[in-house]
RNA sequence: GCCGGGGUGGCGGAAUUGGCAGACGCGCACGACUCAAAAUCGUGUGCCCUUACAGGCAUGAGGGUUCGAUUCCCUCCCCCGGCACCA
């Protein structure tokens, strides 16, 4: 009796592992004769701590894809790295009595074993870090590159501040009026800050991604925030009692052509303020409305308060086409920081606009409307207006208040103001600092490393100061992706040629939430580098696939409070990477995500272990013809699977053929053992790898393997099974030789009793016969 | 409110894009093995009616187009995501 040996993932799966990384059998080279490069780009982890069931989502499942490519002839780079600097490890640190960049080190190595556990074919020899001064060298010569083309600038803005960080908020991180990392609610203030102008590509970046081939719901999404909208702007003379003439306010509207329905103009209270700032004398009654209306906004907002409140400016203005005078309002549904912070008010088109004039008694006038264009060509030729275009989308503010990430790499001289560090003289590097917590008085924690602060005007020589502030996180992950293809270049962030051969990326997954951040601030950077000549294209990633979130038992997001959190280790440790893996692409849709479910993965642990148990058994002599048609079948379908990201389906496929087999024969011959173990590759790579070289005793590795072809005329079988209804609904299922004519088929099905039943001696109608497919003999 | 995506057995989900709805898995029931349990294997499993065959009903609700609709069109309900007083 011969003791056959059971499937031991925890044994397999980390000698594997070390074979692998000892064959460096995942090292990419730039370039493979006769191979197609492919990079597969991930979202590179922020080092949290802990590799949760979110990362083995969004990495091993790519993965499949990526081995699947490699099998198919490409020379797949599936490249990894950190993002390492910001606000959540420098928080956790400082509750740890820890310096960020220990606490951050430390977790990267501990993430890093835990991503080997994985079995992903990461190229681990191009690893990038955000956080090391060779990287982010590259991230303040980019900035330099945008300052000299005023791309970045500083500015006094009002801007969100998290005043539990105590550091800006770009308007991307702020969700709800509350802060996206730690929910305190934003409050605003008025800083200089560094920005980078985005709103220069508004337009290209609406436009450039129209041709991409992502998730519409991405393209959509990125549109709905830039929010284009074309209108015109028009220009209202103002009669002020008491004060001279000469002054005007302008307004945006999307319907120049509702220009006669105007009964008054809304201006917001930042523009009275403004006016006001300007010398405007308004009455009390104004002053009072502009201050608080100011200070409570944020606050009503978040109410969802819709009420509408203003007052009367006491100004009128005078309609450019009609010349009629009307008045004009203040109010707080008009926003100061879209258009020109001042609309003309259309009670009768405009729902706002009808609410506000019902509540204060204004008119409401249904004059006709005009054609928009010849309305905009008459105010162009009076002087009072022309086309104007807005946006919602608003700079990016760079600057944080914060110790753990980039320094904008920037001198202040009392003589020359700003002036940037000379490209020779990155990196800027961050200076080890003992406290490293956040101030309140919105100074960076850098303005305490007097040594480091103090230097010379790269300009004139006189000491000067160095910027104190750092840069977004979203800065470093703007560009990682390029680094990858040349990661060790200490000349250029990577070099054309380098560049040429992987970018731009050809497939993106990640998640959902990058939407109108990371994915739109990569568009902007990648547009600059292909506008100052560094790069050769002007869109990162040409396909974009996002994946769904994995959530706790009981269907709720995992968090530890709520004490419904998987571990990836645990269930490694208890059922093997590969059944991980394989669950979770067998859970549903990647795009959807969905509860993780303890007793489901037992289903695909039994397969692997029946899988095992099938291999342990000696192969057939001869192929049997249906397990080789089905062997055909399901490399076909696999593949089609693999290719669109339908994994949970790749995975009933080889389960079906599994099933086939043991009900045929319980056994393959050798060669289709091996082509079994090539369709389980991508899913089961421990596995996979097991069973080629241990079991079918082969040298080289399952995984440089090609993909195995299939046969499509084995697929069309010799009979067919045809279904035949009555009027649309089945009433028998009859086989037929493939050849079959109609008039063969129609006679066959007539002389069925049960369709002869329901024909009750009738002729039909009308026959509609799909060779090979259905009949349907109609008699109503 | 506007823009997307979705609603299929007890559960997760399939369905070649208009052609046998429910693949694959979980769960459940019964059986085998076992002193017993677990594990494993076998059989069954949408609902109703049936020993069975046959039949009827069924893809959120209602209507339409079609020989034929989970799939296309219209109306409505519900869930999820994005934006939101954006002029």
């Amino acid at each position: 009796m011969t003791l056959m040996s059971s499937y031991e993932p925890t044994q397999i799966e980390p000698k594997w592992q070390r074979r692998w990384a000892a064959e460096k059998l995942y090292r990419t080279p730039d370039a493979r004769r006769g191979h197609g490069n492919k990079m597969i780009l991930v979202e590179f982890p922020y080092p949290s701590g802990d590799l949760h069931t979110g990362h083995w989502y969004a990495f091993a499942l790519p993965d499949m894809y990526a081995r699947y490519n490699r099998m198919r002839g490409y020379n797949v780079m599936y490249p990894i790295g950190f993002d390492a600097f910001g606000l959540p490890a420098e928080n956790a640190a400082i509750q740890r009595n820890l310096h960020p960049e220990e606490w951050t080190r430390g977790n990267i190595a501990k993430m890093t074993e835990q991503l080997h556990s994985m079995g992903a074919m990461f190229d681990w020899s191009r690893e990038v870090r955000t956080i090391d001064p060779d990287y982010y060298r590259w991230t303040q010569w980019m900035f330099n590159r945008m300052y000299q083309k005023g791309l970045a600038y500083r500015a006094s803005t009002s801007v969100n501040w998290c005043p539990k960080d105590r550091t800006v908020l770009a308007n991307e991180q702020v969700v709800d009026g509350c802060c996206e990392r730690c929910g305190t609610q934003v409050t605003q203030k008025k800083l200089e800050q560094w920005m980078m102008r985005i709103t220069e590509y508004a337009d290209r970046l609406v436009d450039g991604s129209e041709g991409l081939d992502w998730p519409r719901t991405t393209r959509l999404a990125q549109q709905n925030w830039i929010g284009r909208s074309r209108g015109a702007r028009i220009i209202w003379k103002l009669t002020i009692p008491g004060q001279t003439e000469g002054k005007i306010v302008e307004t945006f509207t999307t319907r120049p052509d509702t220009i006669f329905g105007v009964t008054f103009l809304v201006i917001s209270p930042e523009k009275a303020k403004e006016w006001m700032d300007a010398g405007w004398k308004a009455s009390d009654g104004v002053k009072e409305y502009v201050t608080r209306s100011l200070r409570k906004r944020e606050l009503e907002r978040l109410e969802g308060t819709k009420e509408k409140t203003g007052v009367d400016a006491g100004v009128d203005a005078v309609n450019p086409l009609s010349g009629e005078s009307i008045p004009v309002w203040i109010a707080d549904y008009v926003l100061g920081s879209y258009g020109t912070g001042a609309i003309m008010a259309v009670p009768a088109h405009d729902e706002r606009d009808r609410e506000f004039a019902t509540q204060f008694g204004l008119p409401i006038s249904d004059a006709a409307l005009r054609d928009a264009d010849m309305i905009v060509a008459e105010l162009k030729k009076l002087n009072a207006g022309r086309p104007e275009t807005t946006y919602k989308l608003r700079d990016w503010v760079i600057s944080r208040q914060r110790y753990w990430g980039v320094p904008i790499p920037m001198v202040h001289c009392k003589v020359c103001g700003y002036v940037p560090v000379p490209d020779e003289d990155l990196p800027v590097k961050l200076p080890p600092l003992e406290d490293f917590k956040p101030t309140d008085d919105g100074r960076s924690p850098l303005a305490r490393a007097t040594e480091w602060l103090s230097t010379a005007c790269p300009q004139c020589g006189d000491p000067a100061q160095r910027e104190t502030d750092t840069m977004d996180t979203f800065v470093d992950s703007s560009w990682y992706f390029m680094r990858y293809a040349d990661p060790k270049n200490s000349k250029k962030f990577a070099s054309p040629a380098k560049l040429k051969r992987w970018m731009p990326v050809p497939m993106y997954v990640g998640g959902a939430e990058h939407n109108t951040m990371h994915l739109l601030y990569s568009r902007f950077f990648t547009k600059v580098l292909h506008d100052l000549g560094h790069v050769t294209f002007d869109e990162p990633f040409l396909a974009r696939r996002n994946h769904g979130i994995i959530m706790g038992p009981d269907g709720q997001k995992m968090s530890k409070s709520r004490g419904n959190v998987v571990d990836p280790d645990v269930e490694v440790k208890k059922y093997g990477a590969d059944t991980v893996r394989m669950y979770l692409a067998f859970m549903g849709p990647y795009a959807q995500g969905g509860p993780w479910d303890p007793k489901g993965i037992t289903g695909v642990r039994r397969f692997l272990v029946r899988v095992w148990d099938l291999f342990q058994k000696p192969a057939a002599k001869r192929a049997d013809a249906v397990v080789e048609r089905e062997l055909h079948a399901a490399t076909k379908s696999i593949g089609a699977d693999l290719e669109t990201l339908s994994l949970n389906t790749t995975v009933s496929t080889l389960m079906k053929l599994l099933n086939v087999v043991e009900d045929r024969t319980s056994t393959m011959t050798t060669a289709q053992r091996a082509r079994f173990a090539c369709l389980l590759a991508p899913l089961a790579p421990h596995l996979a790898e097991e069973l080629w070289r241990e079991i079918l005793k082969k040298k080289s590795s399952v995984h440089t393997q090609s993909w195995p072809k299939f046969d499509a005329a084995l697929l069309t079988s010799a009979t067919a099974r045809i279904p035949v209804q009555v009027d649309g609904r089945v009433r028998a299922v009859l086989e037929f030789a493939s050849d079959a004519t109609e008039a063969d088929v129609v006679a066959a099905a007539k002389a069925d009793a049960n369709v002869a039943r329901f024909l009750e001696g009738r002729e039909p109608s009308n026959v509609v016969y799909l060779p090979g497919k259905l009949l349907n003999l109609v008699i109503s």
